[in-house]
DNA sequence: AAGGGCCTCAACCGCTATAGA
DNA sequence: CTCTATAGCGGTTGAGGCCCT
């Protein structure tokens, strides 16, 4: 089957724009508004497809557009979101006012997808890239060693290793409410959203083995929110669903030592902040209770 | 200064989804 | 229901600029 072409090929300019065949084209889309790109070019009076016109028009002279360098929240919102969704840049552009999903994709491409991979993590899978290649291995996540590292966050992914918990602490890694919300509601949860983020008591809806740490044991680990290295870890950890077989097999007081050791070297050479990062998870969900 | 390789990003291509006749 | 036009999406390309030797 022939396809369509979506307008005549003689006499259609292709390539870069000009500053003329813009200006064209915002003088008759501030006249007319949006819409009817087949018969734009003719009525504008640019050897155009509409095709080509509608896209340079969304994707470059539209007034609302953001031009300029992304910001780390940008930078941020974008591996979480790509996390989330994949390579839906429409939608992951529906977060960023003012950035085009184009614009998204060639920054993931150029730029964010490399800063992933020369921390350790898939881009693809947004998992330390020694999970992927090396099954049943231990995750090699901090240049202090990797077993406190890897131990700890399996234990926090055991904590949440159910669909509705693995969906909050994502939102609570995002900061973000509304995704909070979506998950929830996609996976089924029965407690509102809003009751998710603001309960104290939401931590009583899901048991904890006692082959982990307590919730009190686990706040005393945790380091700072704002660290965008770990948030990556956690992420990576939750997206494969929690522990490996091997860790939850371990005896508690063998971890408590790994984990412990680990922390203690990285917050003391990285100054992070322990307590900064529990009060702040306490205070969006009263989980670490 | 030259030129080769690399990087960036605007633009294009091909496809699907949707609306309306 | 079918067909066509249009909008929208994600992947890919290639021109131009930058950097290194």
């Amino acid at each position: 089957m022939v396809r369509t072409p979506c307008c005549k090929e003689e006499g259609i300019k292709k390539g870069a724009w000009t500053p003329e065949e813009d200006q064209k084209l915002i003088d008759y889309l501030q006249l007319h508004g949006e819409g009817g790109w087949r018969t734009l070019p003719e009525k504008a009076g640019l050897k155009r497809c509409g095709k080509s016109c509608r896209l340079r028009w969304a994707n470059y002279l539209r007034p609302d557009i953001k031009r300029g360098e992304f910001t780390p929240e940008e930078d941020d919102t974008i591996i979480r979101l790509h996390a989330l969704k994949g390579n839906k840049w429409a939608a992951i552009a529906t977060s960023l006012a003012g950035r085009t999903d184009n614009e998204i994709k060639n920054y993931w491409n150029t730029n964010l997808k490399k800063r992933l991979k020369r921390k350790g993590i898939d881009p693809v899978t947004h998992k330390p890239i020694n999970l992927t290649s090396q099954t049943g291995s231990e995750p090699k996540l901090h240049k202090l060693g990797s077993s406190g590292s890897a131990r700890l966050l399996n234990r926090v992914a055991s904590k949440y290793s159910t669909d509705s918990n693995r969906d909050l602490l994502t939102g609570i890694i995002i900061g973000n409410s509304t995704i909070i919300a979506d998950e929830s509601q996609n996976s089924g949860d029965v407690d509102s959203p809003s009751k998710n983020v603001t309960s104290p008591g939401f931590s009583d809806n899901f048991s904890f083995s006692g082959e982990f740490f307590s919730n009190e044991e686990i706040s005393d680990l945790y380091m700072n929110v704002d660290n965008v290295d770990l948030m990556e870890e956690l992420k990576g950890i939750l997206s494969y669903g929690g522990a490996d077989a091997g860790d939850t097999k371990d005896s508690p007081e063998v971890n408590v030592t790994y984990e412990r050791d680990f922390l203690d070297s990285w917050n003391e050479e990285d100054d992070l902040d322990l307590e900064k990062f529990v009060s702040s998870l306490d205070s969006k969900i009263g989980v670490f209770v």
